[in-house]
DNA sequence: ATTAGCACTACCATCTAATGAGTGCTAAAA
DNA sequence: TTTTAGCACTCATTAGATGGTAGTGCTAAT
């Protein structure tokens, strides 16, 4: 077959398509591939041999790059939308321009300026500052952005207050180590005195202070069952009271901005994906889920088009990291757009912006 | 002129284009309007005088209709797009046909029995009882809803909280009468204890409990400029940091949902005005002050087209209300949507929502 | 005052033919 | 063996042309 001759030496050796994977495309194939799809991510439109030609820098002629597009698309890089259309990239072209890109390019010193969050001089909480972040980041990019709000269950635990507010409301503070301020009402059946509450408020502070969520209420559920504590008033009072104060019900919350600007993005303009993407953003937790996911994983993260397993977001890509304080890994950032999008210039704005936020935000944490 | 013949008895008499306000079209040509109007609505077409003739009720040939539209055009109710087209209601015909809405339509059972808010029973703030509140609005009106969150200013101060965090931040803690839970993050240069912190803010509870945020600004602007003060130690520490406290920083917000309805509503995706749209969601602060307008009015209150002097806005209508606890006007809710919108069913959901809002605000304030 | 009739207008869907960008293949050139 | 020129072919897009349709305004008859 023709492909073949694509394949450097290693696969060219071994011959087989099973080894796909670690295959090494010749310098000339990479070359014509990598140019499609930068003349694509630019035009949004099929790229011929004709065109091609003339925009690359070697010296080659229509029919030699036809010849080397049609073996890249027996191997799966390139589609036609129809008998005599140009080439577009499929998916696995875009992984394979993705891996390629050794060098993250760094943002250009005009946008560095443009990426500075000043909301923290206005006394905003972390919300805010997220809310600024993921805005600014969806005015660079002209696309979809998210951002995840720092995880209840793994930040810890910095302070906890308890304010009675009437007979049968109890205001609940959480500050946490990350500067998260979380604040819910509690209703219990019969009145506690401020004072009490103060004693219950520091006995906790006194026993939790600095452990994670997730573990306090595992704690808390061990001195539950522990007969013992049945007796001594305080203590009891308090566990039951620190039951309904540490349990977590807000599931985890992120914030979108910049959603229309998809809309108006030629490329989901032609494919009327609208309806779908629509349906996306509304139902947020499967966003939730690879917002999640990148939390957990070191670095820029990248899904692109099918790979992300969510119907509603087939013909986009993802464009994930995680912002930290110095401690712990709080939430994640990213962007939402088509897979047409230019990954080089994106993946170095969310690196970016998730960094600045991340210094941000390690400003206003306690440790 | 022929129009004339169209205006009741009082216009008739005085034969005059000035009194076109108070003008009073005869019951045929209001019936022909109405018709034309409510079938624009649904159909999002020109209307024509022959498919007038067949969904009107009265028996009317096309020819008579035609006249009648004529003069309709010519008042300035009605408009072509070209020569040979059906007519389209101007905004003017939209203003007519919503005044003669005498009757507040009801809400059908079936809706009502959608919109009701959950988040109350999961324990979650005033913000995400009306985050709730807009996205079913936007749901069921499948255009794009606004709310704006209670103003600091007008609310009244139940409880103010400080907590020291750390040697150079205090965490304050302001909860309002209406139940909304503010807290904030000031910077002093001078170490406080908790101890004296409380005593600061049971001087201030004591002072200002019940005030609005507005009058213990002021109250507070005369502490600093008596000199007695001065020499009062606690009260000048108090009144320092109550400055800070209460110095409003968050400057109103408002909750969007539903966006994306409007791009893929047929109006505006004919009219290309979707890059004016997103701008004028981008830029928050014109659509902020139409809400803060519809508050201090009582009932609905109705913009149509260019009636809002916001330019970005216009071809759209919007619908708004206010909400309320007991004993005060909190903020506003309402619909961003085409001039074209089925008016009596938006302005029916519109107000029932603001009535289930106001209902589940005000069980959880302390007024 | 209302309506029927008629001439006229402009949009719209459909069809056609021409255009052009693109391909694949083959044979010649390097 | 690789590259290129040439040619036949495909198919989307575009521009005209056409008939149909929904609409208008006007006039004359009811």
């Amino acid at each position: 077959m023709h492909g073949d001759f694509l394949l450097g030496k290693k696969a060219a050796v071994t011959g087989k398509r099973g080894l796909l994977e670690d295959m090494v495309l010749n310098e000339r194939a990479q070359l014509v591939l990598n140019s499609i799809i930068e003349n694509y991510i630019q035009s949004s439109e099929p790229i011929g041999s004709r065109t091609l030609s003339k925009s690359i820098g070697v010296t080659l002629s229509p029919a030699t790059i036809r010849n080397i597009m049609s073996d890249l698309a027996e191997l799966g890089f390139l589609i036609q939308t129809h008998t005599s259309a140009g080439r577009v990239p499929t998916d696995k072209a875009y992984r394979f321009y993705v891996n390629s890109l050794s060098t993250p390019s760094s943002v250009p010193e005009q946008i560095k300026q443009k990426i500075t969050l000043v909301s923290t001089e206005q006394g905003m909480q972390v919300e805010g500052i997220l809310a600024e972040a993921v805005h600014l980041l969806a005015d660079l990019t002209k696309f979809a952005c998210v951002v995840s709000t720092p995880k209840a269950s793994v930040s810890r635990l910095q302070r906890i207050e308890l304010i009675k507010i009437s007979e049968d409301r109890i205001l609940v503070i959480l500050v946490t180590k990350a500067g998260v301020v979380r604040d819910k009402i509690i209703f219990v059946k019969d009145s506690h005195s401020q004072d009490f509450l103060n004693s219950v408020a520091s006995f906790l502070n006194e026993k939790f202070k600095n452990h994670s969520m997730q573990e306090i209420r595992e704690k808390i559920h061990q001195y539950l069952v522990d007969d013992r504590n049945r007796y001594h008033d305080l203590l009891a009072q308090a566990v039951r009271l620190g039951k309904k104060a540490f349990e977590l019900n807000n599931p985890g919350e992120m914030l979108i901005d910049g959603q229309m600007n998809l809309l108006l993005d030629s490329h989901f303009h032609k494919q009327s994906s609208v309806r779908s993407l629509i349906d996306a953003f509304n139902q947020k937790s499967e966003i939730m889920k690879i917002l999640d996911d990148s939390m957990r994983q070191k670095g820029v993260h990248i899904f692109i088009g099918n790979e992300n397993d969510f119907e509603h977001l087939q013909g986009c890509s993802l464009i994930m990291t995680s912002y930290r304080n110095n401690q712990n890994v709080l939430g994640s950032i990213g962007v939402v757009g088509p897979t047409s999008m230019d990954y080089k210039r994106i993946i170095s704005m969310v690196e970016y912006t998730a960094k600045i936020l991340s210094e941000t935000i390690t400003e206003r944490s306690y440790d």
